[in-house]
DNA sequence: CCGAATTGCTTTAAGCCTAAAATGTTTCCC
DNA sequence: GGGAAACATTTTAGGCTTAAAGCAATTCGG
């Protein structure tokens, strides 16, 4: 039986190359969200999680639904709900329910919440980029590649479980 | 005045690579996280900040006082504190004031504690394996490469801001 | 020594976050 | 048309997280 010595059959696979990748993607996260998380807090009194939100209505002129948000920034919908209450309350946001569907809000930034956003995500660009200086362009891009490639790799897993 | 035209003295720079390139991070961490999250609740029962706990324990046998685990968790002193709290209450955790500086918390693993970990860690790596399962061994290296000079180009600018 | 930092931890106040159940609305399809 | 299924959002209960302030114990400099 060689079989068993070539295939390695019985032996429990390896996969510590794969955890140690794991916990370093996790640490590089976790070492810049926390950066710009105080920054955030200290140069613009705001937290994290608002200026990702406002970053999403940014980009989207027309405003978008609660759901939307709550898919783009990978959270729960309660989480937007209440997220989304805060900033209309400190005159961030606008919101209106949709005319044609009853159960659907429409979110906007308004004049303030655009003014503000934009002067934050211009420093804000500048902190990433302090914080990713010593990557070379071609560095920069490989590390594009292998993350896109990385994401489609979970999002696959994450579907064969749940499909 | 040829120079403003050579130099570009004036431009802002464009930042916008590197945010993309932060915003996929960001993605890939938080898709991996919520897929990770969701299998330890389903499968053990178990939040995934008690098995980040429960797992830098489980690498040090002789216990860790509460600042270590901030530290390699990098999280807040208070949440440690209550995180603790609630693993000594099930039967997890083991907890000591040290004899030499009774300032400082020794916490262990219990035999219960580090029974369950074992079993919740074997899974986890292989729902990790499964996770990056399309990428090739070469690029898993480079991948690790490419963060560990992240990791430390985020450490430098923000010891920059705060030394 | 002894007072002043420093260190290790806890408490507090506020906000973030999730999963699951509940509510109201629309669509589907027979 | 009318009930069932699907959808968008909110509510609920519990836990996580942070920054900042507070409390003890230790160390350090004069």
């Amino acid at each position: 039986m060689l079989d068993s010595e070539t295939k390695a059959v019985e032996t429990p696979e390896d996969h510590a190359e794969e955890l140690r990748l794991w916990l370093r993607l996790l640490t590089c996260t976790t070492l810049i969200e926390g950066e710009v998380r105080g920054r955030l807090r200290q140069r613009f009194d705001v937290t994290l999680p608002r200026f990702d939100l406002m970053a999403q209505l940014d980009k989207a002129p027309d405003g978008m639904t609660l759901s939307d948000v709550s898919k783009r920034m990978m959270v729960s919908n309660g989480n937007v709900t209440g997220l989304v209450e805060r900033l209309v309350e400190s005159g961030h946001l606008d919101r209106r329910t949709s005319e044609t569907d009853r159960r659907v809000q429409v979110i906007r930034l308004t004049k303030l919440g655009r003014a503000e956003f934009r002067k934050m995500a211009a420093e804000h660009e500048t902190w990433i980029a302090d914080l990713f200086a010593d990557l070379t362009p071609k560095e920069v891009r490989e590390l594009m590649r292998l993350l896109a490639k990385t994401k489609a790799s979970a999002q696959k897993s994450a579907g064969r479980r749940r499909p």
